[in-house]
DNA sequence: GTGAAAGCGCTAACAT
DNA sequence: ATGTTAGCGCTTTCAC
């Protein structure tokens, strides 16, 4: 508010001056480095705000080693985990009054460029969405030992980070009780094609699921493939020119849910009267839908405090972490 | 690649002392700031390479105040168009061997105190995708002599900063026209809700557009509301309910035209051949729904390279600069 | 608990 | 064109 507002910028020099301390002791009032709070913590503070000041981060950075900044390096914005994810990342970051680096690669030498990036530019944490495949044992090796890294989703290849996973298996398994408790008996799955999130496991454990849930399912109907609408369109109309049908539908993403509840308005049948269906992500859309989807919300919250708890042990001590997603139960599946 | 790897890391005094030159000549050489490039050049960059130095950014903002990062403000990343920006905007700033700093705020309050953190980091630059209605002049006064600051769309509030906006009534007339050329004779238009990019601009937009096409329309069709799939589900059975029907129908975005296509398939109409439908933002839906949606792409790759421009020629010249956005026609629009 | 002073790694000014 | 050197603003010993 002051009229030196102009002025460049207040140094912790001119801080002290007026507070009449020393730097050093305005260094340890303002980051919480000092034991009283009495008179002259408050002169401080005062004298700070009075100036506007606040900290020259990279002389902060410089002397200390500690950067205030977390990486994140994400596949692509435009896909629902990974912006789900920084949504509910940012805010914590943020309150924490450190920032957030965001390197975007879609493919493994980009995400291999990001991370130097980031590492170079010494962040105090990582993490790292990894994509379809992509083989960066060798980059986060190189840090491991200097910088903690999360690593989340996809196939853990180096030991040497951590690694915080969603808990598919337990994901499916309420599905499954779900659509049993609805009085469902048979069930059809339609995968994903990439094997980002394992589709190949996410395959198996519906099956495990399904047998022990005393549900049926049939091998005709479970396929894999893009996650679309049309595929989920397409996979539909073949499934009821076949000579049964599934009392339900599970999909390993909301955007195939979606093309499979057009698909089934096409064909005359109502949901969830008729068949119920179940989608994946808790995408915007699932909630959009007509009538509203019955979905899997990823632990965003939980994913981001426990990356975060991780990244302050510091690096060295690679865990694993295993969180179950949430059931978010809607219209498409329920009994009515 | 060499045996000292697990050593902390090289500083530029070890380059120097290595490749038998001062830090200063080091220093010049690795920033491209040395006019010739010989002998001393190479011993240099060899001596860099293989001690696998890489800069201290801190050390390097401290003494230049260049940070080498820019900073982007976003409402949120489960958003098309910030998503959208984001996937154009990180691998130009990252090829720059900058990096991206990310603040995200839905409300005034939030994106105030965002654009403030990313201002005190003294980043080299500030792009900010202003929400609906938020009022961030102050903030941006209060950093824009210091910080070249770039609004991306929304209302211009402050005349201190640079503003890149996105030329809707360009993308309205190419809408109008390609109905118009596919044999449209009547158009319904169901706009946004929120002020964010002008809905009712958009609106006045639409009207002047028909009006010079020589096309029709009616009040009771064009309604303002959320931009969901069941907002243009309701307003499709609706529109359907009265009188008389148009030929085709603008959306205010490709959630709300998803909404019209299901109405329109429930209600046994087909698209494109019964009816037209256009979509605006070309989300990913855009490109997956069935048939495909003729949308509005925004002109991201302009819009970053226009903000980045912008932000090179520094503080203290505000401009705007307004882009034409693309058409994507797809199949949900053209004559069969 | 506080202050004085060193120094983090770099770049810019100045001198050669 | 290159080297020498000061110093960016902060945190952290080390004294007291």
């Amino acid at each position: 508010m002051a009229n030196r507002a102009s002025k460049s910028q207040a140094s912790i020099v001119e801080v002290a001056t007026l507070a009449d301390v020393s730097t050093a002791t305005v260094s340890r009032v303002l980051s919480g480095r000092r034991t009283k709070d009495d008179e002259i913590a408050a002169r401080v503070r005062k004298a700070a705000a009075e100036l506007n000041y606040s900290v020259n981060y990279a002389a902060s950075a410089l002397r200390s080693d500690v950067t205030n900044t977390i990486g994140l390096v994400i596949p692509t914005a435009s896909d629902n985990f990974s912006a789900g994810l920084l949504d509910a990342l940012e805010p914590i970051v943020d309150d924490d009054s450190r920032q957030l680096l965001l390197g975007i690669g879609a493919d493994e030498a980009t995400q291999i460029d990001r991370i130097d990036a980031l590492c170079s530019r010494k962040v105090d944490g990582l993490i790292a969405v990894t994509s379809a495949g992509a083989d960066l044992s060798r980059v986060f090796d190189k840090y491991a030992d200097t910088i903690p890294i999360v690593q989340v989703g996809g196939r853990q290849r180096s030991f040497r980070t951590n690694m915080v996973s969603i808990d598919e298996n337990t994901a499916m398994e309420a599905i499954i009780r779900h659509l049993a408790e609805q009085g469902v008996h048979s069930v059809a799955y339609l995968a994903g094609k990439e094997v980002s999130f394992e589709s190949a496991e996410l395959f198996a454990m519906f099956h495990t699921q399904v047998r022990a849930a005393g549900l049926t399912t049939d091998s005709d109907w479970n396929r894999f493939g893009d996650r679309t609408v049309s595929r989920g369109f397409d996979c539909t109309i073949r499934l009821f020119g076949e000579r049964g049908h599934p009392d339900a539908i599970v999909c390993a993403d909301d955007t195939i849910a979606f093309g499979v509840m057009m698909a089934l308005h096409a064909l005359g049948m109502n949901v969830p009267e008729d068949i119920k269906v179940v989608g994946y992500n808790d995408s915007p859309i699932a909630s959009a839908s007509l009538p509203t989807m019955t979905s899997v919300r990823p632990p965003y919250a939980q994913i981001v405090s426990e990356s975060l708890r991780l990244i302050e042990s510091g690096p060295g001590h690679p865990s694993h972490v295993s969180l179950p997603p949430q059931l978010v139960v809607r219209v498409s599946s329920t009994r009515r």
